[in-house]
DNA sequence: GTGAGTTCGTTGGTCGCCCAATGAAATCGC
DNA sequence: GCGATTTCATTGGGCGACCAACGAACTCAC
C-alpha cells in the first residue's frame, strides 16, 4: 500500500559494515580532536604531517613529499602556498632541474615542532585513555593489517 | 608473534602518537576507499551518511539530522543543497514552525539504497580482511572504546 | 503585549582533499 | 638536432568540514 519503497531486506539494518561505520565515526572525532590540540600551534589539521616530514627530512623535492605524504599534488601545491605565506616553509626553485620545487621547513616552524609533538603525544594520550597495554598493542597491531589492507586495494 | 612496531627511530621526538599516526593515515585511506566504491553510485564521500540516516528515519528535521550526523549546520546546509540538486532529497518547510526545514529521501533515491549498503559490506570485507573472527570483535570494542574517549574529550 | 533570549538555518570565509586538464622542463628515440 | 614521452608542478572546479556572524522565527519572562 505504502509508496514508500521499502525495506527491502537487501540493505538489512541499514547500517552498512558496523566496523566501518565506526571506523569513519572515530576517524571524524580523532581528526577533530587533533585538529583542535593542533590549533594552537598556528597549524591546521593536516598540514602537521606535512611539517612532520620537513622537520625530518629537511629540504625534499615537492614531488618527493607527494609521495610521502601520499596526497595528490595539487593538495600539496596548495598547502605549502598557505603554509609558505604563514612563514612556516620555504620554497625554491632546483637550478639542477627547473621543474621542480625545493621545499623545507623555516628555521622559525622549528620552534612548533615540540608544541606538534606535544599536542600529539596528548591525542594519543586521550585516544588510548582507558586500555591497557593488551589492547593498545592489539589496536596497533590491527590498524597495521588493516592499514595493508587498505593500501593493497587502493589501485596502484 | 612478535610485535613489531618498531620502526625505530620513528617513535622518537619527530613524531607523536604512533597509534594516532596510524589512525589518522588508517582514516585517509578507508575514507578514500569508500569513495570509490560510493562513486558509481552517484553519492560523494560523507554523502552516505546523511542518506542512510534518511532512509532509516524517514521525515527529519534538518536539525536532527545534525545532531545525528554530529555536523556543523552550515556543512548540512551545504550537503543538502547539493543532494536536494541532485533530486536525492527534498526539504520542505514546517508550517508548524517555520524555522524548522523537514528533510526526507527523494522516493527515487531510495534505488540507490541496496547499492549503497553493498559498497559498505564491500568496505568492510576490504577493510577486515584477513581478520579473524577474534581480531575483528577486539577491534570492535576497541573502537568503540575510542570513541567514547573522543566523545567525551571533544565537547562535552 | 513587548522585549530578552533561544533555536534554526543560512551565508561567507578558510582549509583539506580529490580529479581533470594544462603548461613547463627534462629525457628518450631516432 | 628534433619530436614524442615522461615528470613536475600549477590552475580550476568540486565536495566535505569547520568557525564566526547573521537574521528569521519561536519562547519565555515580565
Amino acid at each position: 500500500m505504502t509508496s514508500e519503497p521499502t525495506r527491502t531486506d537487501a540493505t538489512e539494518a541499514g547500517d552498512g559494515g558496523p566496523v566501518s561505520q565506526t571506523l569513519a565515526r572515530v576517524s571524524r572525532l580523532h581528526r577533530l580532536c587533533g585538529g583542535k590540540l593542533l590549533r594552537p600551534t598556528g597549524l591546521c589539521s593536516g598540514q602537521e604531517f606535512l611539517m612532520m616530514a620537513l622537520w625530518r627530512e629537511g629540504s625534499v623535492r615537492q614531488s618527493e613529499l607527494t609521495k610521502m605524504l601520499d596526497l595528490d599534488p595539487s593538495t600539496v601545491t596548495l598547502m605549502l602556498r598557505r603554509l609558505e605565506q604563514g612563514g612556516h616553509v620555504v620554497r625554491t626553485r632546483d637550478p639542477q632541474d627547473r621543474r621542480v620545487m625545493l621545499v623545507r621547513a623555516s628555521t622559525e616552524s622549528y620552534a612548533l615542532r615540540p608544541r606538534v609533538a606535544q599536542a600529539w603525544a596528548l591525542l594519543e594520550e586521550r585516544t588510548l585513555d582507558g586500555l591497557d597495554d593488551e589492547e593498545r598493542e592489539a589496536f596497533a597491531r590491527i590498524l597495521s593489517k588493516i592499514e595493508k589492507n587498505l593500501t593493497s586495494t587502493d589501485d596502484g
